[in-house]
DNA sequence: ATCCGATAGTTGACCTGTCATCCATCCCTT
DNA sequence: AAGGGATGGATGACAGGTCAACTATCGGAT
């Protein structure tokens, strides 16, 4: 890609190019470690802090969706798996016969209770370590602005 | 997790969350922009671009591994995946009795001329044009900035 | 009352990546 | 020359995610 300047300027390539790696780093190593620090993933995590934050641990199936952003189907799987692994149940949902509710279980609080100390120290020492006060606002920033920009542009 | 402010401060998390959703969104468009546009992943891309800047397009596996630092059976998995498609060839190494060279082909060849274009607009679109100069410095720098502390740091 | 589009959620096939393990060869030491 | 650790690379089982279809219910218009 180095052969194509008329494409992306030196600036343009270097900033994509630093970005992308870094991110794989990044994002792979803190996989990694809540993986073997804890048996929790990302993802649970993220559902699990959800469904914590919600009153009496229960949220509706759609809520949960939008409250993490991920595509439906992912979140069915999601809940699959940690309903067979006992960190979630599935409860009905009286006043809409298609609707679902999920519920932290006691397992599950117990899990990221326990996880999520780790969690967060494997953020600070990997991301919030690496930088002074005024890259992380930039950091935050910058996140802010493509993100905007992401919600503009179309496919 | 707004409810441990003792572990991350409000500028810290922010910063996380910013970053997070953000490296969420654009990866995943971006991966999902490319298959649509060329069926060719990331992944693909990755591969044939080292061995196109490579002497006859060949390139020993290992050095491969190297290049893109991934995971070598990441990278075994990937050439069988596209020594199937057509994309690439294994050939013998003479010199050692274990190695093994991985070539791409005409095919590969064109699958990337074919699909470079449109990738390098894809960043565009979805990255550079989010950014003034200046913040893409700002990415370029923090980016390098947390890749050499990941490097210092220990799991 | 019924029809119909929208919403809620599931499912299965398929692709990608990780981990652990395995085998072969290389090369260094004795 | 014979071991033995290091290196090169492959493989299989598995977890995770995407996409496309599918089912079922809801709710408003007729």
């Amino acid at each position: 890609m180095n052969s194509m300047p008329q494409w992306l300027s030196q600036q343009e390539y270097a900033a994509w190019r630093e970005f992308i790696r870094m991110e794989e780093k990044l994002v792979g190593r803190l996989s990694r470690l809540m993986q073997a620090e804890s048996s929790l993933s990302g993802a649970d995590y993220a559902v699990l802090v959800e469904l914590t934050d919600a009153p009496e641990g229960r949220l509706r199936f759609m809520d949960l969706v939008k409250a993490v952003e991920w595509e439906k189907s992912r979140m069915s799987h999601q809940v699959r798996r940690m309903t067979k692994r006992g960190l979630v149940a599935r409860e009905e949902c009286v006043d809409d016969g298609r609707g679902a509710f999920v519920v932290i279980t006691p397992t599950g609080r117990e899990a990221i209770a326990e996880a999520a100390p780790r969690h967060v120290e494997a953020v600070r020492r990997l991301f919030v370590e690496a930088l002074t006060p005024e890259e992380l606002d930039s950091v935050a920033h910058v996140s802010r602005r493509i993100l905007e920009h992401l919600e503009k542009v179309p496919d």
